[in-house]
DNA sequence: CTATTTAAGTTATAGGCTATTACATTCGCG
DNA sequence: CGCGAATGTAATAGCCTATAACTTAAATAG
C-alpha cells in the first residue's frame, strides 16, 4: 500500500490510499479559500481518480470537510507541542499564543475551517472530529503551567483561548488596520498572556486560602 | 415604490424594490445555516422573481453577500445601542457585552457572516460594508466611558471586543459543555468586563501621571 | 492455489446552482 | 407622447454534488 501518494499512477486501477492523499490535497486547497475552496470533483482531478471517486471514501462533502478539519487540529496541536517544547525566554503560554496567533493568520482558510465553521459544532461526540478538538485544547491548560487546582485551570485555559481567536478574527476583518492600529496584534496577544498568568496566579492563591480557612 | 415587499404580486412585470427584498430575505436565511444557506435562485424563487432578476441588483453572489453581511452590522450597531441606552444597573459595557454575546449565539449564521467569513476583509477601504463594520466598532469605544486619552480607548475596546468574539466562537464550538463548562460564558464574559474596566482605569492613570512628569 | 466475497474505481446520468446572453416590459423624464 | 434607462424574463452554458449500475483488483476462505 503506497502511502499517501499524491497521483495515481497511470495504467492502474487503485489509488493506493485515496482517503489520505484527498485530505491532504483538500487541506492545501483551503489553506488560503477556506471551505468554499474545497471541491471534490477539483480534487479528484488533481489526484487523476474520476469524480465519483471519493465518495468510496466519505459519504458527502460535509464528512470530507469534518476529516480535513480534524486533520487541521492535529497538525495545529503539534505546532503548538512544539512552539511549548521550544526552550525560549518566553514561557510556554506566550509560546503557544504567538503560534497560535500565526497560523490563524497565516493559514487562515484553514483556521476559518476549524474554528468559524458549523462542521465542529456538527461533530458528534467521540467523533474523531471531537477529539482531536479537545486534544488541542488540553495543551492550552498544559501550556499555563499552573498547579491542578480544581477547575481554575480549564476556566484560564478557556479565557486565553478564546481571547486568542478574538485576536486573529479581528486581525482578519482588517480592525488593526485603522486608527486602532496603534496596538498590534503582538502587543494585545502579549497583553493576554500577562494578564492571564497574573489572574490565574490570584485565583489559585485564593483557592488555597478558602482551603485552608475552610480547614 | 412599494418598500421591502416581500414577495411580487402577480400580474406585475416589476417587483417594485428587489433589492431591499432580497437583502432582508438573505439575513433570513443566513439566520441559521450562514453563508451556504444563501442561494440567489432560492431567494428569487421565494420573491416570485425569475432567477437571473436579481443579478439586475448584484454583479455576482459576493455582491448580495457583501450587502446582506453590511445590513447585519447595521442591524448589530442598532441592538448594541439599545442595550447600551436601556437604563439598567450594570454599565453600558457590560450591556453591550451582553448583547453581543446574544446575537453571537442566537444568530450565529449571520454572526459568522460577520466576523468570520471573507467577505469583510475583502471589502475595500470606503466601501458600504467597511463603514458599516467601523461604526460597530466605534459602539464599543463609546461603550468604555472612558475620557479621551490618546489611543488608549481604542486599544483596549479592541481587546474586548476580540475577548467577546471568542467567547461566542468557542461556545458555539462546544467547548463550554466538558469538563470546563465549570465557567459559563455569561461568567467569563463578565471577567472581560470588569478585568477591561481595571486595565483601563490603570492605563488612564498611568498616562496622566506620565503626562505630569514629562510636563 | 483457486473461488468467492469485498473494497475501490469507472462511466453515465440526474439535478442544483451561478452566471451570461439576448429579448421584453415598464418607468420616468424631457 | 416618446424615448432611453432600469428592471425583469426565457434560454442556455458550465460547474458542482451525488447516485446507480457496472468493472477491476485485492483479500480471504476452503
Amino acid at each position: 500500500m503506497r502511502p499517501h501518494l499524491a497521483r495515481k499512477p497511470e495504467n492502474t486501477y487503485h489509488h493506493g490510499d485515496l482517503r489520505d492523499a484527498l485530505i491532504k490535497a483538500a487541506l492545501r486547497e483551503a489553506e488560503q479559500g477556506g471551505t468554499e475552496a474545497i471541491s471534490i470533483k477539483a480534487l479528484a482531478k488533481q489526484l487523476g481518480v474520476s469524480q465519483p471517486a471519493p465518495y468510496r471514501h466519505f459519504a458527502d462533502r460535509e464528512a470530507l470537510l469534518a476529516a480535513v478539519t480534524a486533520e487541521a487540529f492535529r497538525q495545529l496541536s503539534a505546532i503548538l507541542r512544539a512552539a511549548m517544547a521550544k526552550p525560549a525566554k518566553r514561557s510556554k503560554l506566550s509560546q503557544l499564543a504567538r503560534a497560535t496567533l500565526d497560523f490563524g493568520l497565516q493559514r487562515n482558510g484553514i483556521y476559518r475551517l476549524m474554528f468559524a465553521s458549523r462542521t465542529v459544532s456538527c461533530a458528534g461526540k467521540g467523533s474523531e472530529l471531537h477529539e482531536a478538538t479537545r486534544e488541542t485544547f488540553a495543551l492550552v491548560v498544559e501550556a499555563l503551567e499552573a498547579p491542578a487546582v480544581g477547575y481554575l485551570r480549564e476556566r484560564h485555559a478557556l479565557k486565553i483561548w478564546a481571547a486568542l481567536h478574538g485576536v486573529v478574527m479581528l486581525a482578519e476583518q482588517g480592525l488593526f488596520t485603522g486608527e486602532a492600529a496603534h496596538a498590534t496584534r503582538e502587543e494585545l496577544v502579549e497583553d493576554f498572556v500577562n494578564e492571564t498568568k497574573a489572574a490565574l496566579a490570584v485565583a489559585i492563591k485564593d483557592a488555597r486560602r478558602q482551603k485552608k480557612t475552610g480547614a
